[in-house]
DNA sequence: CCAACTTACTAAACCGGTTAACTAAATATA
DNA sequence: TATATTTAGTTAACCGGTTTAGTAAGTTGG
């Protein structure tokens, strides 16, 4: 690689100072008061031996990297990998470039992720926080350091956030499969305790309630997170087996309505024939369960809240308003 | 934010010069004959106050970052962002963070986001590149700066890659086809200009001439990559019309591959009933084709190699020998 | 008892930019 | 003609670390 132009070498040059050169190419010549000719002088030069500024010195003065943390649980996610998508085209409107990371849903990771990014001077931060977020947030918030959650949130935290009405839309799913007569309904969630899963499980257990159907815990399965996959059969048979009329599922997650579309699908069973409903999905579930009502998570609302409510705490460098945002999710009934 | 500590206020809390405390903390104390006694006092009040060295004046001296630029067509795509999962990991392995952007597929912005990647000192590049690349990535070999192609070569230019055997892979499958008795094997390809997707057609064309079958052009079909979910319907409802005997399909592309099938699966034609091939699938493709022969794109492998060429590429600051590496997809046959 | 050597640090330059404060020369004003 | 103002720059400090060269005080050897 070797000689990178340096702004002393042109000043060198052409018989400048560093000073002079530093205010054309930054583009108050004019304001600082140097000479048209003498402009284009060090313009034409620059452009010549293509010189690039060093962005590591000019973020130490001004204190700005123009870069924006983000830490997901695992970028190799589709679900993810959308919302990095959205994210990284809110920050890219407002200059912003990303450096990322996976946490792998492990908060000690989380932790030095973190660390790391804000030793490497991000503006700000950008989270879908780990289950056990809570010390490492606490941490952001005492210094004061810009930051948002996104997807889920921090419990017991008073911080900025973008959710979904996780509660609602689960409440509002589960009611229409009651309202269109499914009795029994089975609700495949996870082992975390996250603050999304956390909340779909009320909406399920309230429109149990408010229907006055009875909360039978045999139907209700929390499939282990990691490597779910390997567990969703022997789940469903066990389910299917202890409850042969099941009508309808409620799933809390995208993966989970998946996987039992496949294991529906690869057993011949008719998938018609069950009162649907997950949050968010994918092209499996579109592609195997047209009947499934589904609560879409607006990725692309969300990382614009997200960014925007980041980008005004990065501006404002004085006090922290802390701005929780939920959003509605789209909700798309079928039958 | 506010106060962030600093080198000096540590020193001068401690009435020692910026020097020793750096020393200190950098690990060298006992080298440099700093005391013991005064060690344990730097490294406990640096404690104490959550001491958090800022990266940007250590990268300015340094002139390291150990941070790794990252360019893909676009994070949004499920195949991405698995790659960047992949990189992510080995990058992470050497002590390595990402700067991710999306290329949308545009040179232009290729080109773009490598000068910003540059000006921000990232350490090195990985790129997916797009179709045009010539330009920019002839810039990066004339600076001899540390890069490695991935996924995608550029045309006519000696540099670092790791891309698998498309034209191979692409004769096997196919040939497997036709081995198996397939004699109308439509083509479903993009219209992209990329390295992969030619090979992927030579490799067609290849397994034809080898078993004597005549090329038909009307069973090769380009779908546009843009929004291509849009025209696949058409052009499957045209195939099938001109030819009601097709008995096999090859597809360049998971995507393509998977709309086939969605296509198939929602006009109640029995997908078992064709000979089926792609290059690498997707969790539609899965559940739809049990029989579809798939050449996969072994990523974790791809990641390894490639971090690791450009690893050894920013470590020697010399001349770089180029190094082209082409490793083998793995081809899962079905029937 | 003085030179030589250690020990334990420090001053200042440097990385590559930005910026506040200053100046020399040219022109305008009184 | 002497002074004020404008023009077109420059000097040097600074951002927050690292690093080279150096030094003061204490210890050892002859």
């Amino acid at each position: 690689m070797g000689k990178n132009v340096k702004l002393k070498d042109i000043a060198r040059e052409l018989n400048l100072s560093k000073t002079t050169v530093s205010f054309v190419l930054s583009g108050i010549g004019d304001e600082k008061g140097i000479s048209k000719a003498t402009q284009a002088k060090i313009l034409d030069y620059s452009q010549a031996i293509n010189y690039r500024p060093n962005q590591l010195a000019q973020s130490l003065t001004s204190g700005i990297t123009n870069t924006i943390g983000l830490i997901v649980p695992s970028i190799g996610d589709a679900f993810y990998a959308k919302l990095v998508k959205e994210i990284e085209k809110e920050a890219e409107k407002r200059g912003y470039v990303i450096l990322i990371s996976s946490s792998e849903r492990d908060s000690r990771r989380e932790m030095n992720l973190i660390y790391t990014m804000r030793a490497k001077q991000v503006d700000g931060l950008v989270i879908a926080p780990t289950d056990n977020c809570k010390k490492e947030v606490e941490k952001l918030l005492e210094d004061n350091f810009p930051f948002v959650l996104v997807d889920r949130i921090c419990l017991e935290l008073d911080t900025n956030y973008v959710i979904i009405d996780d509660e609602e839309s689960s409440y509002k799913l589960v009611r229409n499969l009651i309202d269109k007569g499914r009795r029994k309904i089975a609700f495949l969630t996870t082992d975390t305790k996250g603050s999304a899963i956390l909340n779909r499980a009320k909406g399920y257990h309230r429109a149990l309630e408010d229907t006055g159907t009875k909360l039978d815990r045999s139907l209700v399965k929390e499939v282990p997170r990691e490597n779910y996959s390997a567990y969703t059969g022997d789940i469903l048979r066990e389910l299917f087996e202890n409850h042969p009329d099941i009508d309808g599922f409620f799933f809390a997650a995208h993966y989970l309505a998946s996987e039992t579309m496949l294991y529906m699908y690869k057993n011949g069973m008719d998938i018609s024939s069950f009162g649907l409903a997950t949050i968010h999905d994918n092209p499996v579930v579109e592609a195997l369960a047209p009947n499934m009502s589904v609560a879409k998570i607006p990725l692309d609302v969300m990382a614009g809240k997200a960014v925007n409510i980041l980008w005004t705490n990065m501006k404002k460098k004085g006090v922290n308003e802390m701005s929780g945002t939920v959003i509605p999710a789209k909700i798309v009934i079928k039958d």
